[in-house]
DNA sequence: GATGCTATAGGACATATGTCGTATCCGAAG
DNA sequence: CTTCGGATACGACATATGTCCTATAGCATC
């Protein structure tokens, strides 16, 4: 059985895509930390990511990195610098083991008279997540680092509590956008409330129900809510 | 001659836009302070900024505004809700006398296959918007008010020093983020400097060289960058 | 002009966060 | 087992920001 058609059947992926172009999808497996993309390259295909978790992150001219989203299936990746950029703005990375199905851009532009409805998806999800950004922004911008921390745990924790992210304390600091020191003080005082522990720089929720009123909806809102079938014939 | 035909000429919407859909196009004219669209209001038009300028915030539960965004032509509005959501999620005010070119999305949704061109457009438009987003993210989490407000002031000033689009201090602590009394003393520094004056709650920018410094680059980068020529047969 | 109301500016203090430096812990090498 | 080097944890202090409260200016009414 065809990997590639097996996951377009369950998504629905032949409502948005042309026949022609079905037939490029390729598929691209990723392991934990492996790059789906990487900030700086030429932009060369669209992602449909069909299985596992990732999350996009930008690193800033000082060297700090800045947690930008998360991704589930099914969700775009690249669709942001399809026709507005030659390189990729931010780098994505597999959380979990994770299938891509990759489609040439030149491709994707040639058969573009076909495949409105593509683009109509890509446009849903691109306003979706152009209007998540700005809530988590104005998020961001009134709540403390303890918020922030709650949020990035309860969207990237497993089920026993394990953080699929990182939960390197140094490099989460970066993507919370937070001093280490300031995240250690959190860390902490969360680990006195008995939510997490934490062991040579790396934390586990113990807790996750005492962590969850910390949280704010903050990253709650940010997985993909556009549906493939929505557009479909 | 004909107000819509003379601007669609001069950004070569027509390169964008099949005719039937130029067609529909419908001239809107507002003053500074009016709406162009309501937060909350149903999604009925896609509208092209052809003159003036606009800014684009949003309203939170407790009532506190945050600034998303600043306009001017050409730029699309209304792009980010037009497959993704049925209902404004920011408010977009003019700052000048602003003319809109508005499309009813029926008629959008309806002519897709037709007007490929367009849905590039806006792609490319959407991609620019969520990036720029997500570093002005990136800055606005890194560094503090007195570089905010200095963005803002130099994004919105005119020629003269006056803020185009408010220069009342309670309603710009709400804009950048900040509370009332954290501008207040940023503005009181900014005055002590000789960048600003200020009389009943409202401020000029007097100095724009000495305010530049502050500013970062912050809102620098968000003007329009994606033209629709580069969209063109 | 006196009285009083409302808005604005700014003081005082608490909290959140960042920077710097040191004590401490851990693993590796001897 | 001891010692060294680097990583980690955290105290001490500075800064940024928020909250609360009050003095006072500006304005309106009498």
């Amino acid at each position: 059985m065809d990997l590639v058609a097996n996951f377009v059947r369950r998504y629905e992926l032949d409502s948005l895509i042309s026949p022609d172009l079905l037939e490029a999808l390729t598929p691209l497996r990723r392991m934990p930390g492996e790059f789906i993309i990487g900030s700086g390259e030429p932009v060369r295909s669209l992602f449909f990511l069909v299985e596992g978790r990732a999350k996009a992150y930008r690193v800033l001219e000082n060297g700090q990195s800045i947690l930008a989203a998360f991704f589930g299936p099914l969700d775009v990746l690249g669709e942001v610098e399809l026709f507005s950029s030659p390189r990729y703005a931010l780098s994505v990375v597999a959380l979990e083991e994770s299938v891509c199905l990759a489609l040439p851009v030149e491709a994707v532009k040639k058969a573009a008279e076909r495949n409105s409805r593509l683009f109509m998806y890509l446009c849903a999800r691109l306003g979706e997540k152009l209007d998540d950004r700005n809530l988590a922004e104005s998020i961001n911008l009134r709540y403390p680092v303890e918020n922030r921390l709650a949020s990035y745990l309860l969207a990237s924790m497993d089920g026993e509590g394990s953080i699929l992210g990182t939960d390197d304390l140094g490099e989460l600091a970066d993507f919370i956008g937070a001093s280490y020191r300031q995240l250690g003080r959190v860390v902490r005082r969360f680990r006195g409330e008995g939510i997490l522990e934490k062991a040579r720089g790396r934390i586990r929720v113990l807790d996750r129900a005492k962590l969850a009123p910390y949280a704010r909806d903050l990253y709650l809102g940010t997985e993909c809510r556009i549906r493939p079938e929505a557009f479909g014939p």
